[in-house]
DNA sequence: TATGAATGAGTATTCATTCAT
DNA sequence: CATGAATGAATACTCATTCAT
């Protein structure tokens, strides 16, 4: 008797949760635009106004997708790579754990992320997402680099950083697309692209144009 | 009365053309939802039926603005890097042009692409393009490869490849959001990334996870 | 054969006025919030997208409604007080006047206005049409003031006015209201009071119409 | 624990004061369709439910706002116009306290009684409120036309004492959109229109308020 | 009494696409 | 060949109103 039906009349913050995984899920299946917050409503068992109440207009709901989603891979990255590591140990854990969480969560961050890139809306908040990673790849070569013995200009060190992260989020997609590819396989890999040309790099080695 | 405006009645290939201009200016623009086909209609100076009777739906239009500039961005690469080079120097030729490309038309091929990706009707001509890409590349790499001795798995290849890949559109969208931005130095310091990578993989030298 | 439905494919003029037929209309039956933009097209025998396509938005296809009706109505107004006759003479004309055009239509012009009014986003477009009104009476007034060898100032002037405006308004709701009333009785009193004033009539001073 | 916040659990009455407060503003400002019950709610500082059962409906509540700010009024108006003055004490003094109120509050009454105008469910109220108005101005005229030995008939009656009353809310208007207006100065105006008429003002003859 | 949670129903607006001429 | 006219279908967003606690 006391045991009503449990998904009624819930707090505002379970609610949300539960919308924020219906959105998820189909914003990624049908991608931003094709996506209806009907559907999504729908599919988060609660009706349009609720979700309009809660987390607003498609695009801020979107964008809160977005950010729930990356903070969670931050953390996850975060949480595998200490500050007082090796660069090398740090960046194999951190790729290690990225490929990780995309490979656990194939509907989630990487789909919307790509999404993303697409939309003007949205450049903003990507911007800031790429840049907290750029920044954390970026910190971690330049400390390399300075115990080394080099130095490097901001601007090369964030095109560098650029396209690393450039590779791994393409290789995310590529993992994201196969559901039977193991993430820690292709971590192994992208480690293999990064290190190995980094490693150069931290040696003073530089490759130039001919002529 | 026989001697009407020299601008009506050009042949369906020039025409298209101008289609595929207008349309690809506004893709750009405003991107593929927000785009309509009034208003690449009237920017082409052509009423929409004729659009349709000549492209195809909004859709096929896409594709076909894709495959163009695709084309085009695919000639001027293979123009460039003849394959008969050593495989540094084709990566470097290949790299410069399609750095140089993508600066010359910033609101063309990147733009377009950087959208196709996040929607799902356009995966597989995306995929035919970017494999195109992946091919050249790993080919590339293969042949350096065996040039040396070794052999590589085609997975690996590919996996590769794809990151280079996915490097070098991550920078084409830096170069694209940058008008001030030296294509050039953008394709150097992509070399670095990729060519002291790949030297050390062509030594026979790889990355192992610790432990 | 050659008479078909003579109702398809209109050219834009006519289906313009058809519109506007319609959407005074409903605007007058039920209200400008009530009204929906279905209903206008559904009356107009001609889908919604057309409706947008021609006369914009509600609110514009509201402005373009009492634009209309307030133009036709100023045009009877003027038809009937020519600029050359004695002061007295024109207001009677020009009330009688406006009073039939008021009673003839009796889902129009009045009624459109009177909704207009609890509007803010139609302040602009009434405060233009209220002040093509007051500018005639206005002139008028001052035409007669000066020949008597007075002068007003121009506030005091266009308070009359404005207070004439509203009591010939009032009358055109009280008339709008009441099918059975006669107009050109609705003219003769509105009369009786601007001309005369209550303390005339209070002596038993009466304005009574030329022959 | 038991001195709680002076300001909870007011009595009925005063907690709907506080509502019709709110209402009146948000009513004035928004316009009664653009007007939310959560805005109403939140301005007054208590939840929607309470708002629903102290005042009922929306179109309740804002007959409500227009029955409270209209008895106000007349309430100022019969303050002013004892019935044992003359006609035209009493019109001047009815004005003046009319204007008086209106200038005195420039978001209540006259606000609301112009949007209810527009909207076909307040007609009944509107009516009776105006009727009462119409009835104080008619037995106004016609108890000085009787002093006087004159007889009207009923409808002319009403006619006139609704073009004056129309005057009259017109100038209430022409006062509520002039923050900087002298509601004495317009009650002044607005008493020579109505009881001398143009004619006499043509003539110069002008009226004083007395003293 | 008082409220946070919840919703049904409605509406403006847009756009790709196709006839009829 | 070329176009103005026309539409079906979809969708974001709002809001008055009511439960369950």
């Amino acid at each position: 008797m006391s045991s009503a039906p449990a998904f009624k009349r819930l707090p505002r913050a379970v609610r949300e949760q539960q919308m924020l995984d219906a959105a998820v899920k189909v914003f990624s299946r049908r991608g931003f635009h094709h996506a209806s917050m009907d559907e999504i409503a729908e599919y988060a068992g609660i009706s349009k106004p609720m979700v309009y109440a809660y987390l607003g207009t498609k695009e801020e709901l979107f964008v809160a997708c977005l950010h729930r989603e990356g903070t969670r891979m931050m953390q996850a990255i975060a949480g595998a790579a200490a500050p007082d590591l090796p660069a090398d140990v740090r960046l194999w854990r951190g790729l290690r754990a990225f490929f990780g969480f995309v490979g656990a969560h194939r509907d989630g961050w990487a789909v919307l992320y790509r999404q993303a890139r697409g939309e003007q809306p949205f450049a903003g908040e990507l911007a800031t997402m790429r840049t907290r990673l750029v920044e954390v790849v970026a910190e971690m070569l330049d400390h390399a680099l300075r115990a080394e013995g080099h130095e490097v200009g901001a601007v090369d060190l964030e095109v560098v950083a650029y396209a690393l992260v450039g590779a791994t989020e393409s290789l995310a997609d590529w993992l994201a697309d196969r559901p039977e590819a193991d993430p820690e396989k292709t971590a192994t890999r992208m480690m293999n692209v990064a290190w190995l040309g980094a490693a150069q790099l931290l040696h003073g080695v530089t490759w130039r144009p001919p002529e």
